[in-house]
DNA sequence: ATAACTGTACCGTCTGGACGGTATAGTTTC
DNA sequence: GAAACTATACCGTCCAGACGGTACAGTTAT
């Protein structure tokens, strides 16, 4: 049997890690090899090129979407108040492919917007079934706003701290979403 | 006396017009000079380096939204409407500006990231005299929401359609204010 | 008044470095 | 023995910035 390519994984891993902390134009193949402890021969034998280890990472991005369009379905405190709570910048694995997919779509990539529209209109979708058409575009923005946030935010800076006045923000937003949905 | 310096402007803007329509990275000196109708020499004899007219262009950013500041306080809808009103992107001087240095943000310049949140900073004072600093905050996001959309979007597409589309969102985001207020 | 000069506003070309990608020869792990 | 690498050298392209030069408006000296 051959061996796993644990290579693989890592280089996706580090090439995410770069565009959320140093955006998409330090992301460099040399950069992402680097950090990812391999070569850039072995980076280039998983992924011929460079658009390939973003179609890599868009194809994360929506199985990991899929997964949380899932939970907000079936969450008990109910979609709006999962989503906005989802939104807040966690460091899971869904907010880092998140924010790295961002620093594409910044950067006027096409197919990388293509998926983010998608995604959007499935959150859409479910918040329209809890609290109407309407007041699922006012959640919706909200959760985009806290997108936007985190994504300013980069990877500079005292991680801890802004983590724990964004999440006293989330509160004033769940209060929010609470008023809006009565 | 001198001649003007009619090119000045000219990069800047489109300088400010590469950034939203093709990205950071594709803003390169030279596409810049060629769109502003001007020598990559003559550009650089009014912004010595690349960062001079990132400079120029977040002082613009800076007096433009000190000029919507104002124009928020004194908004006779109250700032809160007023506010999600002009989040919307309308191709105003100060849209244009923001959404440009949005990209630059992306790329994870720090100055950039600084001057943003000073200016989201002063909107959100003037938001919490209104509602108060709990609901200011949901404003704010879905005003950031609002950005962050537009960002994404960028130049591609047909502006007219993504737009009218957009703007009936606006009303949904006023009816939810207005939830908000009581 | 006009020639000589000065400073501003440009233009066009060149260079050094970085980046994406190719190629190839060897090494480790299963 | 074959997949999963490492290591390194190299190529073409693109980009930021440097540089030397040109055109012309305004100023000064005669």
């Amino acid at each position: 049997m051959p061996r796993k390519p644990i290579a693989r994984d890592a280089v996706l891993d580090a090439f995410e890690a770069l565009l959320i902390e140093v955006g998409e134009r330090a992301a460099t193949l040399d950069a992402v090899a680097k950090r990812a402890g391999v070569s850039k021969g072995g980076l280039l034998y998983h992924f011929p090129n460079k658009e390939a280890m973003i179609s890599s990472l868009l194809e994360r991005m929506d199985s990991l979407a899929a997964l949380d369009i899932e939970a907000m379905k079936a969450a008990p405190e109910g979609a709006a108040a999962f989503f906005i709570k989802s939104s807040l910048w966690a460091d899971t694995p869904l907010d880092r492919v998140f924010v790295a997919a961002t620093r594409l779509a910044e950067v006027a990539h096409e197919e990388t917007r293509r998926r983010f529209a998608g995604i959007q209109q499935q959150w859409l979708d479910v918040l329209a079934e809890e609290v109407g058409p309407e007041m699922a575009k006012a959640v919706r923005y909200m959760g985009d706003g806290l997108y936007f946030n985190a994504m300013l935010e980069g990877g500079a800076g005292d991680t801890e701290v802004k983590a724990s006045a964004r999440s006293a923000d989330v509160g004033a937003l769940l209060a929010a979403v609470e008023r809006l949905r009565n």
